[in-house]
RNA sequence: CGCGGGGUGGAGCAGCCCGGUAGCUCGUCAGGCUCAUAACCUGAAGGUCGGAGGUUCAAAUCCUCCCCCCGCAACCA
């Protein structure tokens, strides 16, 4: 057994969460979690809402709330969003918390002290009228390249050229629409990120072997072509004021203490049970923590450069990233999700469609790793109507539902084990290992096309034993061959659970079992599980695991979220 | 010449690093079964692996060029 630090690339609070959120970083980090608990691990699994920034200062004010109140609101409802996902959080915190402003604090300090942390002064956009500093992304103006007139202060959309927001023509703020800017010089603080590259390249080429492709050709890339010194603060009220002469007004930069708020979260977790939890364990001077980081593509680089640069800058035993999974991103319906377009299914009405569960095995089996994948609501309904339901579901029923029938709602006793059977068990011990090793190694495509395969082999065998037509015949043999399906709906149950917690609990019900009583996946042994439930166990059929999604219900779902629009 | 990822039977993907009869799931067609959710099991058809060159006895896999799609471009989180 050993420490597992598991954390996923924390959310901006700012925003509803779709489906490409979900698989991006929230739902494998779960799926991980929840596995390496079955595997008999110590896990601690972190995240929480990224709440500092401009984007929440303006939402705040669009809803005339006070920020914090806005980020409360906000932060509850992603909270409630993944508390109906099934997302196992240890702690789903904040980056706003006090805990996490001491840590970031302290790292400031301690990279301050190192002599990591310069002043420059730069310009920038002023808006007069909203009485604040302009991030590029919120001025607006017409482009002097090609004369598109919604280009932003970073980039034209529609030529693609790269802009200084100071090259606009007629800028205005995208906040107020005000034209009343200017350009002035402010103070700020730099992490000099180019003194640490030496140390970063040293540290990197220790982990970037076993990191996804997509994961450290990120990183090398930005290694390549060399750091630039980063500012790290901010002019703006929310945030956490700077602790330094002379920088009073401002505060820190959003991803400054975004990725520090996995400490801090932990901290939090750690501060509501103080007897018995203790975040240095798992964060400072920690010797045996494994630390895997789940995200999508967009964030490697700060969870690959920038935040491991910071902890090297401290000079401080820091636990490092040890794995960083980088997830590409789903596209829906061969486009970008869009709240503004309206384009996309959001966390929040996917879990009142269906289950958690349904879409849990459909974006894990469809998950982009590598590549980008797509997801559209006809895949889903055949994914949903073949795999779920005609496969797993089917399987449980027709097993339930037939010894019901004939021998009574208990596990039937009588018979002996055959050549066939003992087939099974080797087959399935097999595909079962492979699960969990693709598992393991957050191959997660690759995994739920392995737990498929073992589902099958349940209607595979019965298929071929038929037990209905040999119960005429040899009731004892019928008697075995349904113990041993029987058995098998609890071990799909089990090794499912991970993925599936509430169809896994739902199946496990059917016995009178809970979640507690499911067996360690480490050394998971088929022949030992296919006779855990004894003759005359009780069950009860009661209701289909899973319901077919018809094809009146499917145009439903395509018109209602915008998949048939043309 | 900005950077990264991708283009494989109707659909979604694996294989490519370490060249050697092109694999998986869905869909389609045929058969089987009838315990079960019009479900389940078996078999078949269907691909010159984006295009053009090159290396090689041999290329989806290596090299060069081109076309197309997606994402990113550090003051958007």
């Amino acid at each position: 057994m050993s420490k597992i630090l598991i954390t996923s690339a924390l959310p901006y609070v700012n925003g509803v969460p779709h489906l490409g959120h979900m698989v991006g970083c929230l739902l494998p980090s779960d799926v991980y979690a929840r596995f390496m608990r079955m595997m008999g691990h110590e896990v601690l699994y972190i995240a929480g809402t990224d709440e500092h920034g401009t984007p929440s200062e303006v939402g705040a004010i669009k809803e005339g709330m006070a920020v914090e109140d806005y980020c409360t609101k906000y932060h509850n409802r992603h909270k409630q969003t993944y508390a109906d996902f099934e997302l196992s959080f240890d702690c789903f915190g904040r980056t706003s918390s006090a805990q996490n402003q001491e840590m970031t604090y302290h790292i400031f300090e301690q990279l301050d002290k190192n002599g990591y942390i310069e002043e420059r002064t730069i310009k920038q956009l002023y808006s007069v009228d909203d009485a604040r500093f302009l991030p590029d992304r919120y001025v607006t103006g017409t482009c002097p390249y090609c004369g598109y007139d919604k280009a932003r202060g970073d980039q034209c959309e529609n030529c693609t050229k790269v802009l200084d927001p100071t090259e606009l023509i007629n800028p205005r703020s995208t906040i107020s629409g005000s034209t009343n800017l200017e350009i002035r010089e402010t103070k700020h603080l730099f992490l000099t990120l180019p003194k640490l590259e030496g140390k970063l390249d040293a540290w990197l080429k220790t982990k970037e072997p076993f990191w996804p492709d997509v994961a450290y050709s990120i990183a090398r890339k930005w290694l390549k072509e060399g750091l630039k010194e980063r500012c790290i603060t901010r002019d703006l009220k929310w945030g956490f004021p700077v602790p330094k002469a002379g920088f009073e007004d401002k505060v820190f930069y959003v991803w400054f203490d975004a990725p520090i708020g996995y400490i801090g979260i932990t901290k939090q977790w750690a501060d509501a049970d103080p007897k018995n939890r203790n975040w240095k364990d798992w964060w400072y001077d920690a010797k045996d923590v494994r630390h895997v980081e789940f995200m999508g593509k967009d964030n490697v680089p700060y969870h690959a450069i920038s935040f491991p640069a910071t902890l090297i800058g401290t000079e401080e035993p820091w636990t490092q990233v040890d794995y960083l999974k980088g997830m590409s991103y789903l596209t829906y319906e061969g486009g970008k999700f869009s709240k503004s377009a309206n384009r996309g299914i959001f966390a929040e009405d996917a879990v009142k469609e269906f289950p958690a569960d349904y879409w849990r095995y459909w974006l894990m089996a469809n998950a982009p790793e590598g590549s980008d994948s797509s997801f559209s609501f006809d895949l889903f309904a055949a994914t949903v109507n073949k795999d779920l339901n005609g496969v797993l579901g089917n399987f449980a029923s027709r097993v339930l539902k037939m010894t019901a029938s004939k021998l009574g709602e208990e596990v039937p006793a009588g018979g002996d084990m055959e050549a066939v059977d003992r087939e099974l068990i080797a087959t399935l011990q097999e595909k079962i290992d492979n699960y969990i090793k693709y598992m393991n190694e957050m191959e997660f495509r690759k995994a739920l096309n392995e737990l498929r395969a073992v589902w099958v082999e349940g209607n595979n065998y019965i298929t071929v034993t038929e037990p209905w037509s040999v119960i005429k015949e040899n009731p004892e043999r019928a008697a075995a061959i349904l113990r041993i399906c029987i058995n098998l709906i609890r071990i799909f149950a089990v090794i499912s659970a991970p993925i599936m917690p509430q169809i896994s609990k739902a199946a496990l019900a059917k016995f009178g079992l809970e979640e507690k009583d499911m067996p360690s996946l480490k050394d998971f042994n088929v022949a030992k599980e296919i006779e855990a439930l004894k003759p005359g166990h009780k069950f009860t059929v009661g209701d289909m695991l899973f319901e077919r999604i018809t094809p009146e219900r499917l145009e439903e779902l395509k018109n209602k979220y915008g998949s048939n629009k043309q």
